[in-house]
DNA sequence: GCGACAG
DNA sequence: ATCTTGTCGC
């Protein structure tokens, strides 16, 4: 079981929730990523239209082959509102009830939404990196704060993000031709790297497969094609029944 | 006051 | 985020 840090209370107002992320905005390290990687996780939420049910998941990729190795799916509510900034404290929640039944730990995680590139420089990528205390980075489908300059349209160019004065992310051109992803740094981890780290993990698609397949899991789990729980490779079959 | 605004 | 069919383009 995956651990994490319980650093606040979640039942917050708006106002609060402010408080919280200026306060734990400090927490946020940017250092080099130590280590290999060996597994690479994505997280995603889905919602019913008016509903405050939540469905989300966290998958645990291999790498760099990114097959499946494990996966933890549950379903849960919410009150908190989606509130442009404060995503964190709407999704975060069902994200770490996920995360503590992961058995295979990841040396990173990509998250949907902004790292730094948030107006408190606290996005969800951040949130919940300093939560499990683990390399996260923030790769978002459009933009929330800052400027910049479309990056050229092939593959792999970029430009970067500023607000303020100050670089809080790059503009990911992951397909030819396709509309950019917005990548920041979430947490233990640098610009450099998570760009890298991104387009390592893209197959064929805008999205990178950490996100993308917890993406179609959450969705799958939505629509009741699959059911919640863990889940890890195929069992093994006995040597011994047949 | 007006416009912007992750999922 | 979600509601939804066809359609344009490589």
């Amino acid at each position: 079981m995956a651990n994490y840090k319980t650093l606040h209370h979640w039942d917050v107002t708006p106002e609060e929730a402010i408080k919280i992320q200026n306060k734990l905005r400090s927490l946020v390290k940017i250092e080099a990523l130590q280590g290999e990687i060996r597994y690479i996780a994505g997280a995603d939420v889905s919602f019913d239209k008016g509903s405050n049910i939540v469905y989300a998941g966290v998958v645990v990729l291999k790498f760099p082959e990114l097959e499946e190795v494990d996966r933890s799916l549950l379903i849960t509510e919410v009150n908190f509102p989606y509130i442009p900034g404060l995503l964190s404290f709407r999704e975060s929640p069902a994200l770490i009830k996920a995360w503590e039944k992961i058995k295979i730990e990841p040396d990173v995680v990509i998250i949907d939404g902004q790292g730094i590139a948030h107006p408190r420089r606290f996005g969800i990528a951040s949130h919940f990196g300093v939560l499990i205390d683990k390399p996260t980075i923030g790769c978002a489908k459009s933009l929330l704060v800052g400027k910049y300059e479309e990056p050229s349209p092939k593959a792999g160019n970029y430009s970067y993000l500023y607000d303020s004065g100050e670089i809080i992310g790059a503009v990911l051109r992951t397909r030819d031709e396709v509309q950019p992803v917005f990548v920041s740094i979430g947490h233990k981890i640098t610009l450099e790297s998570s760009i890298k780290i991104v387009l390592s993990t893209i197959r064929g698609y805008r999205i990178p497969e950490p996100t993308r397949q917890a993406h179609i899991l959450v969705n799958a789990l939505r629509r009741g094609e699959i059911k919640p729980g863990t889940k890890t490779k195929p069992e093994q079959d006995s040597l011994f029944s047949f």
